[in-house]
RNA sequence: GCGGGCGUGGCGAAAUGGUAGACGCGCCGGGUUUAGGACCCGGUGGGGGAGACCCCGUGGAGGUUCAAGUCCUCUCGCCCGCACCA
C-alpha cells in the first residue's frame, strides 16, 4: 500500500489553499461579502524573532481549530497573521553585527513565515501587517496624537525606572521585582522627562467593565483588578502646628484615626524641604532624603529590611482627639500612592506597628475583639471584620469597624475635615523609549509654541537612517541632526522633533483593528469594516499579557470608543489564555539548551502530527510537558487513519461521507452508533470547551472501533457503507486538527474542497442503543453488571438485578433498605 | 501577608455527584518482518489467591449522601500573580 507521505501532502495541499485563496475573507463593501454570521478568530501577534517555537505553534494551532470549526459550522471566519516587529531584540542584533534593523527584522519575518506556512494554518494572508512598517506605525502615531489631543498623552518629569543594561526607562509593567522584565538588569530609579499616557483616568472603567468579560479567565481578571489596586477610603487633613500648612493624608481605616499617634511623610513629599528649613532638624532629614534617594529600586523592594526614619521635630494635630503628634519621614511611604503621607495607626497596622516599635514611639489601641484579648504593644490587630468593634474613640466606642468607617468619615466631611476618597495602585502608563527601532513621537517641540502635534498630512514620521543605533542614555535619534530640525508647524521658528520612541506595546495596542483595513493607506481602519468583524469573537494568547498587552488593549478600545471611532468598549469578547510548554521540568529556552525546534519535528513527523500532538498533549490551558517520544502517539494515529481510510476507499464505492445506512444491524449498527457519538463529543469539545485533547482522544477511539469492525464489515453491502460513513466523517472530525491529511484523504474518498465541507451532523436517533449496561451495586459498591433494555419499567430493572447471583450473595438474603435506580446507568441495593 | 490555581498509574492525562484510570507514551509477553523512530495481537494502579474472585486505592483527616476524584470543613505540599499600596 502507498505510504503516508507528510512532506509530500503537506506541501501539495498547502500550495492549493494558496492558489484557491481558501482562508480570505471579504469586507462588507466588498462585492464577494455575504450575510452569514461571522467569526473573528485571533491569537496574540508573534514577535518575530528568527525561529517559531513550541508557545507559537500551540497558539495558532488552537485558534486554527476554532477556525476551521467555525468556517464548517457556516461563520466567515476571520484569521489573520502579522508581526509585532517593533523592539530590543532586532535593534541589539543590529548593533553586534553590524546591520540595520530593519534589515534584521525583514530577515527574520522571513524566516518564521516560512515556518508558520509550513503549518499549514488557515489564515488570511492578504491582511498580513508589520507594526514596524511605516504605512502600520503612521496610524500608531495617529493614535498617540488622538489622545495627545485629549489630554491622555502628557510629558512630565517623574522618577523611572531606568534600565542601565538596555539603557532606557521601563514602564511599571516591564520592571519584575525590581528587575527589568526583558534583560534582567537591576532597575535604577531617574529623575527624568518623559511621555506617559494617562491610563488612570481609565482606572474606574478597567474595573467596572469587567462585568462584561465573562468569558474571560478569573485569573487573568483577577490580576488586572489587584494591578489596579482600587481602595474606597478616606482623604483626611492634618493641620500643622506653628504653620499654615494643612497635609492631606489617604487612609482605608477612617475609623482608626483615634489610635494615629504619629504621622509620617514620603522623603520625596514636596513639604519635606519647607517644613525643616531653619529647624535643627534640617540637616539630618536631608541626609536622610539623600540616601535614601541613592539607593537602587531592588534595594527598596527587600521585604526583610528594617524600617528607617528621622523625626522632624514638627507636629501635626489629630482632628479627632486634638492630640499633637510628631511628623517623621520615611521611605515606607511611598510618594506615589495616596498623597505621599500617612496617619500611622501603629495598634492596627503592622507597618506602623515595626516603625512604632523601632523608635520607640506609643501605640494606642482604639479596636479590640469581641473574643478575647488581644495585646497591640506586642503585635497590631489588624482585623476589619465583624469580630472588631470600637474603643478609646469617645461617641463612636462599640461600633463595628464597617459601621464606624462611614461614621467617622461622615463626621470628617461635616466637620470639612475630610472626605471619602478612591486611591488606586495603577499609574500612568510611561510610554517614551529612548531607543532607535520604535515608532518616533510625533510631536515637535517648539520653544514658542511648547509642544506640537505633528500635522496629520506629514505623517509618518518615518524613522531616518542612522548609523549608530549604540544606547547612549538618551535617544539614539537625538544624534540624526538634520532629521531632527524641522520649523515649528504652527509658527515656522526653528524647532526640534521628539527623539524619543514609542514603547512598543503601544504598537500591539491597536493591531486587531488594523487587519480589517491592512491595505488601507487613507485611515487607520474603515468604520464600517470594524462594526462588520469586531469585537474580537475569540481571543488565544499566553497568560504573560494579563497585565500588560491585555490591559492597555482594553485601555485604547475605551479612549477610541469616547472619540467615537469604534462602536465597542471592550476589544475581546472571549479570551482564552492557553498553558506554556516546559521540557525537562523548565521553560523552553536557548540558555537552558532545552529547545525543542518546531521545524526539526515538522522534517520528521509532519506538520499534522505536531499540531495534533500540542493539543493531544493536554488541557489547552494547562502548563505541559514536552515529551520526544509523546509525538509518536498521534503521529502513528495519522499513519493508521491513512491505512485505514484508503482500504476502505478501495473496497467501497459512493460517497465520501454516505448517509448512514437505515438498514443497519449488528456491527455495523454499532460502529454506526459510536460514529455520532464521537461526532457529538468532539464537536462539543471544540465548540463549548475548547478541550482539544479529549476531541483527539475521541477520534483514536474511533478509529480503534472502524479497525476492530473492518474485515468483517467488508463482507457485506450495508457494513460496507456503514465503514465508509464512519471513516468519512472521521476524516471530517480530524480536519481542524490535521487539516492537510485529512484533504488528502477525503480526496481519496471522493470529496473535493474538504475546508469548506459542512461539519458532520449527529443524528439523535443513533445516540441512543436499545440496551445499556446496567451497573449492579450493594451499598454503593459494584458486584456485577448485565446488559439490559433501555425502556424496562425501573421495578423490572431492580427485579434483574436482584436476581443476579453475585447481588444475592452480598446481599445475604438481607431485605433491602432502598433500592435506587439511575435510568440508563446503574442500580443500588442499599441492605444494614 | 493578600489573591488565583493545582495535587489521580512509571509518564502526559480521562471521568454532567453514578463502572476511577478513557486516549496516548513507556514497559512486559507473543507474532511478523528483521534496512528502518515499522506493523499486528495480548497484558500493564497496589496487595492477596491455583482459581472464580476478594481487599485497598484519586496528598492527609473529618463530614454530607444510597453513592464522593467530584460537594462541605480543616490540614499538608507545589505553582503563579501582587506586595512597605496606608
Amino acid at each position: 500500500m502507498e505510504r503516508y507521505d507528510p512532506a509530500e501532502i503537506e506541501a501539495r495541499w498547502q500550495a492549493v489553499w494558496a492558489e484557491e485563496r481558501a482562508f480570505e475573507v471579504p469586507n462588507p463593501a466588498d462585492p464577494a461579502a455575504d450575510e452569514r454570521p461571522r467569526a473573528y478568530v485571533l491569537e496574540m501577534l508573534p514577535y518575530p524573532s528568527g525561529d517559531l517555537h513550541m508557545g507559537h505553534v500551540t497558539n495558532y494551532t488552537m485558534g486554527d481549530v476554532v477556525s476551521h470549526f467555525r468556517r464548517r459550522t457556516g461563520f466567515q471566519v476571520l484569521h489573520p497573521m502579522g508581526y509585532d516587529s517593533f523592539g530590543l531584540p532586532a535593534e541589539n542584533a543590529a548593533i553586534k553585527t553590524g546591520g540595520k534593523p530593519a534589515e534584521v527584522t525583514a530577515h527574520n519575518i522571513g524566516r518564521i513565515r516560512a515556518q508558520m506556512l509550513r503549518m499549514g494554518w488557515s489564515i488570511d494572508w492578504s491582511r498580513e501587517l508589520s507594526t514596524a512598517d511605516p504605512a502600520y506605525y503612521r496610524w500608531t502615531q495617529w493614535i498617540f496624537l488622538q489622545l495627545f489631543e485629549r489630554g491622555l498623552a502628557y510629558k512630565r518629569g517623574a522618577t523611572v525606572n531606568w534600565c542601565p543594561q538596555d539603557q532606557t526607562v521601563l514602564a511599571n509593567e516591564q520592571v519584575v521585582d525590581g528587575c527589568c522584565e526583558r534583560c534582567g538588569s537591576e532597575v535604577e530609579a531617574r529623575k527624568l522627562e518623559q511621555w506617559f499616557f494617562r491610563i488612570t483616568d481609565y482606572a474606574d472603567r478597567l474595573i467596572d467593565d469587567m462585568d462584561q468579560l465573562e468569558n474571560w479567565p478569573d485569573r487573568v481578571l483577577t490580576m488586572q483588578r489587584n494591578w489596579i489596586g482600587r481602595s474606597q477610603g478616606a482623604e483626611v487633613v492634618f493641620k500643622v502646628v506653628d504653620g499654615a500648612w494643612e497635609i492631606p493624608v489617604f487612609t482605608t481605616r477612617p475609623d482608626t484615626l483615634f489610635g494615629a499617634t504619629f504621622f509620617v511623610l514620603a522623603p520625596e513629599h514636596p513639604l519635606v524641604h519647607e517644613l525643616v528649613q531653619g529647624t535643627a532638624a534640617e540637616e539630618p532629614v536631608a541626609d536622610y532624603v539623600r540616601r535614601h534617594g541613592s539607593e537602587s529600586v531592588a534595594e527598596r523592594m527587600r521585604d526583610d529590611r528594617p524600617k528607617t526614619g528621622v523625626d522632624t521635630g514638627r507636629r501635626v494635630v489629630n482632628p479627632v482627639t486634638g492630640e499633637e503628634i510628631p511628623i517623621w519621614i520615611s521611605d515606607y511611604v511611598l510618594v506615589e500612592y495616596g498623597t505621599g503621607a500617612i496617619m500611622a495607626v501603629p495598634a492596627h497596622d503592622d507597618r506602623d506597628h515595626a516603625f512604632a516599635q523601632a523608635f520607640g514611639l506609643s501605640i494606642r489601641q482604639v479596636v479590640a475583639a469581641t473574643d478575647g484579648e488581644v495585646d497591640v504593644q506586642t503585635e497590631a490587630f489588624t482585623s476589619a471584620g465583624d469580630d472588631a468593634v470600637l474603643v478609646n474613640s469617645g461617641r463612636f466606642d462599640g461600633l463595628r469597624v464597617a459601621e464606624a468607617k462611614s461614621a467617622i468619615a461622615a463626621w470628617l466631611v461635616e466637620e470639612g475635615r475630610g472626605e471619602t476618597k478612591t486611591a488606586y495602585r495603577l499609574r500612568d502608563w510611561l510610554v517614551s523609549r529612548q531607543r532607535y527601532w520604535g515608532a518616533p513621537i510625533p510631536i515637535i517641540d517648539c520653544p514658542a509654541c511648547g509642544l506640537v502635534p505633528v500635522p496629520d498630512a506629514d505623517l509618518p514620521v518615518v524613522l531616518p537612517e542612522i548609523d549608530d543605533y549604540a544606547p547612549k542614555g538618551r535617544s539614539p535619534l537625538a544624534a540624526a541632526e538634520e532629521w531632527r530640525s524641522v520649523p515649528c508647524p504652527t509658527c515656522g521658528a526653528a524647532a526640534l522633533r521628539e527623539t524619543d520612541t514609542m514603547d512598543t506595546f503601544v504598537d500591539s495596542s491597536w493591531y486587531y483593528l488594523r487587519y480589517v483595513s491592512a491595505l488601507d493607506a487613507t485611515q487607520a481602519w474603515d468604520r464600517a469594516a470594524v462594526d462588520w468583524w469586531l469585537p474580537v469573537g475569540q481571543y488565544i494568547g499566553g497568560v504573560e499579557h494579563a497585565i500588560l498587552h491585555l490591559l492597555y488593549s482594553r485601555f485604547f478600545t475605551k479612549v477610541l470608543f469616547d472619540a467615537g471611532y469604534i462602536g465597542f468598549e471592550e476589544p475581546f469578547a472571549n479570551l482564552f489564555t492557553q498553558g506554556m510548554i516546559y521540557k525537562d521540568g523548565a521553560k523552553m529556552s536557548k540558555s537552558k539548551g532545552n529547545v525543542v525546534a518546531p521545524d526539526a519535528i515538522v522534517n520528521r513527523y509532519g506538520a499534522d502530527a505536531l499540531r495534533m500532538y500540542v493539543l493531544f498533549m493536554g488541557p489547552p490551558d494547562q502548563d505541559k510537558e514536552w515529551s520526544d517520544s509523546g509525538v509518536l502517539g498521534p503521529s502513528r494515529f495519522l499513519d493508521r487513519l491513512w491505512r485505514a481510510v484508503l482500504q476502505i476507499a478501495a473496497a467501497t464505492t459512493g460517497e465520501a461521507l454516505p448517509a448512514a445506512p437505515a438498514a443497519a444491524s449488528g456491527a455495523a449498527l454499532d460502529l454506526l452508533r459510536l460514529t455520532h457519538r464521537t461526532t457529538q463529543r468532539v464537536t462539543e469539545d471544540i465548540d463549548r470547551r475548547l478541550h482539544f485533547n479529549t476531541a483527539i482522544a475521541a477520534s483514536m477511539e474511533l478509529l480503534n472501533g472502524i479497525e476492530k469492525a473492518r474485515d468483517e464489515l467488508l463482507l457485506e453491502p450495508v457494513g460496507g457503507v456503514a465503514l465508509r460513513h464512519a471513516a468519512g466523517t472521521l476524516v471530517c472530525l480530524v480536519q481542524p486538527f490535521s487539516p492537510h491529511i485529512a484533504e488528502e484523504l477525503w480526496s481519496r474518498l471522493g470529496g473535493e474542497r474538504l475546508w469548506e465541507a459542512p461539519w458532520p451532523v449527529v443524528d439523535p436517533a443513533l445516540l441512543v442503543s436499545d440496551t445499556f449496561t446496567c451497573v449492579a451495586q450493594v451499598n454503593g459498591k459494584v458486584r456485577d453488571r448485565i446488559e439490559l433494555p433501555r425502556d424496562l419499567p425501573d421495578a423490572e430493572v431492580i427485579a434483574r438485578v436482584r436476581a443476579l447471583p453475585k447481588i444475592v450473595e452480598h446481599t445475604g438474603g438481607r431485605e433491602p433498605v432502598k433500592e435506587i435506580v439511575v435510568p440508563g446507568k446503574l442500580v443500588n441495593i442499599v441492605v444494614r
